[in-house]
DNA sequence: TTGAGGTGCACC
DNA sequence: CTTCCGC
DNA sequence: GCGGAAGGTGCACCTCAA
């Protein structure tokens, strides 16, 4: 691992993608097979493959206790090294020690050797798993011969390498690496959902052989964000079919003769979780790839995520949980139908076909459609989107009504539209710095509302690290040094003074918080240097939002 | 054997 | 999921 | 357009003490 390492040094060196990218080819082209298939997979950040459902199931913690086995370093010098670096990797690689007396039979790790160990560890299960797991790092710590390696060997274990590189520079590197184009590796990719198996095609020439399969997922498609309340120019000069932005989990369903499979956006297998869904689709005659949303319903109307969530994760549900939570597919789009795959028809193509071969019924749906014409008005997307949210839905996509389906990518094919419930004037009362690149900035900030306008006293109610810029966060790191007021290393309590403005999607009622009460996608606006303490909102506040949220919502309870 | 707590993870 | 920044 | 940073909820699975 010593030139992987030496590698991913050279490229976090450079911020010129180009450099990076050719840096990375170079080291591709000297790699074996086996090498070449692993590497492939770190740098891209899963280690196991995308397609691979198990899980490493290693986190900080283990890892923090299987170094501490091997280096027995104390807390202060563990402390200090994450506070300079930020991450993990990089800290455990400080505490890194040659072993005094080299062992007689010392490990050492390729690329490859670290997959097999990687590949045991997701294997392990049942009783002692977390101890064979553990001792699996261990194994791989001691393996480590030198820093670097070590710095590298825990980033991947992690899943973050943070070298400024992740899937999409590294199928470029492919490219580059055997000559191939950079548009077949891409596809290659989507289709294959295993980066080591594009790479190992790649080299040997057969990128053209790895297809869209029934049963195997496929990248979704994702949409960009669109201001609310603006001109909506981005509309201008196209047709548009506008679709529900549904509060629910986006899935993928395939349906192959009598198999089918659910995928969630993580391409994780998701049909025992909605047993109801799994067989409305298998009454379905044609055979089909779809994209759609799993949401909750309810009398034909969504209900919130949160009602949801308690489904989530939870294999076999009860038919007790079946009928308190109803869960339904709502389709919205088709990438397959019959043998057939759809990806490069347009979507005024893709959703006439799919409403003509495919009949909804049972917890299964169709998404209805509504077309706009070019240069559509302001006026009629607001009223789409009121009507959206009389459905009991989050808002509205946008699609380009010629647009082919793009697996995987974030493009302007597809624009998502959705408002803010509110926004909180709060004051920060704790900080704490980030991680990797914000490890020496006070970044992320704990916000609290008064508990009336009469009691000053002040409840927190979230945190929120994003909203700021770089140059905000660095003015406002020396303002909390100067005016700290609590102990504590990474977080500390400041002097509430800092007023700042937090949007966000949803309130909820919540015990992490003295509030009583939790944001979600909370964000900073702006900070709101006119406003004193005694001005910001109060408990009141808080609830008049969450009361008028539920009444909107329509859903009792 | 049970249940609380730790840890990891997958959803938004 | 969210937002912003810097390349 | 990509990569990096990181909030909140709730389930699964394992560990360990009673």
């Amino acid at each position: 691992m010593i030139a992987f390492a030496a590698v991913c040094d050279a490229v976090a060196a450079t911020p010129a993608t180009l450099l990076k990218i050719e840096r990375l080819a170079g080291y591709l082209r000297s790699l074996g097979r086996d090498d070449l298939n692993a590497a492939s997979r770190f740098l891209g950040g899963d280690p196991l493959g995308a397609s691979d459902a198990r899980r490493l199931a290693i986190g900080g913690r283990t890892l923090l206790n299987a170094a501490h086995r091997v280096w027995a370093f104390d807390d202060e010098s563990l402390s200090t090294a994450y506070r300079a670096t930020g991450d993990l990797g990089e800290a455990l690689a400080r505490l890194f020690r040659e072993p005094a007396a080299p062992a007689l039979f010392a490990e050492t790790l390729t690329p490859a050797s670290l997959a097999a160990i990687l590949d045991e560890i997701a294997s392990v299960g049942g009783a002692a798993a977390g101890k064979k797991r553990a001792y699996a790092c261990e194994r791989i710590l001691r393996a480590c011969h030198t820093e670097r390696e070590t710095a590298y060997a825990v980033k991947i274990l992690t899943g973050d390498l943070r070298i400024g590189l992740r899937e999409g520079f590294v199928l470029a590197a492919i490219a580059a690496a055997f000559g191939r184009d950079a548009a077949a590796v891409r596809r290659a990719a989507m289709a294959a959902g295993d980066i080591g198996a594009v790479v190992l095609a790649a080299r040997e020439g057969t990128l053209e052989r790895i297809e869209l399969r029934f049963g195997s997922p496929i990248g979704f498609m994702l949409a960009s964000p669109m201001a609310f309340e603006s001109s909506y120019r981005e509309l201008d000069g196209a047709t548009w079919i506008a679709d529900d932005k549904y509060d629910g989990i986006r899935a993928q369903a395939h349906k192959r003769g009598t198999e089918v499979r659910l995928f969630s956006r993580t391409f994780s297998d998701i049909g025992r979780t909605f047993p109801e869904i799994v067989s409305a689709l298998a009454r379905q005659a044609a055979d089909f790839i779809l994209d759609g949303e799993i949401v909750a319903r309810r009398d034909g109307r969504s209900l919130p995520f949160r009602y949801l969530q308690p489904r989530l994760q939870r294999n076999d549900p009860s038919a007790g949980m079946q009928d308190e939570i109803p869960a339904a597919f709502v389709a919205f789009d088709a990438i397959a139908l019959g043998r057939e795959f759809l990806v490069d028809r347009t979507l005024a193509e893709r959703r006439s076909l799919l409403a003509a071969q495919l009949a909804p019924g049972g917890a299964f749906e169709l998404a209805p459609a509504f077309a706009l014409e070019a240069n559509a008005t302001p006026e009629l997307v607001r009223e789409l989107f009121a009507a959206a949210r009389e459905r009991g839905n989050e808002g509205l996509m946008l699609k380009r009504a010629d647009a082919p389906y793009v697996p995987g990518r974030r493009g302007k094919w597809w624009l998502k539209l959705k408002r803010e419930l509110s926004t909180l004037d709060c004051v920060v009362v704790a900080v704490e710095s980030g991680h990797g690149k914000r490890a020496n900035v006070l970044s992320d900030y704990t916000f609290a509302v008064r508990a009336s306008a009469e009691r000053d006293e002040l409840l927190t109610i979230g945190k929120a690290y994003t909203g700021l810029t770089d140059a905000e966060i660095a003015t406002m790191t020396e303002w909390f040094l100067e005016h700290r007021i609590g102990g504590g290393r990474r977080t500390f309590a400041v002097e509430p003074a800092i007023v700042v403005e937090i949007a966000f999607d949803i309130i909820q009622k919540s015990s992490l918080h003295p509030s009583g009460y939790a944001l979600r996608f909370p964000r900073i606006v702006r900070l709101r240097p006119d406003k004193r303490v005694d001005e910001i909102d109060t408990l009141d506040d808080v609830e008049r939002i969450y009361r008028e949220m539920l009444e909107r919502e329509g859903v009792e309870r």
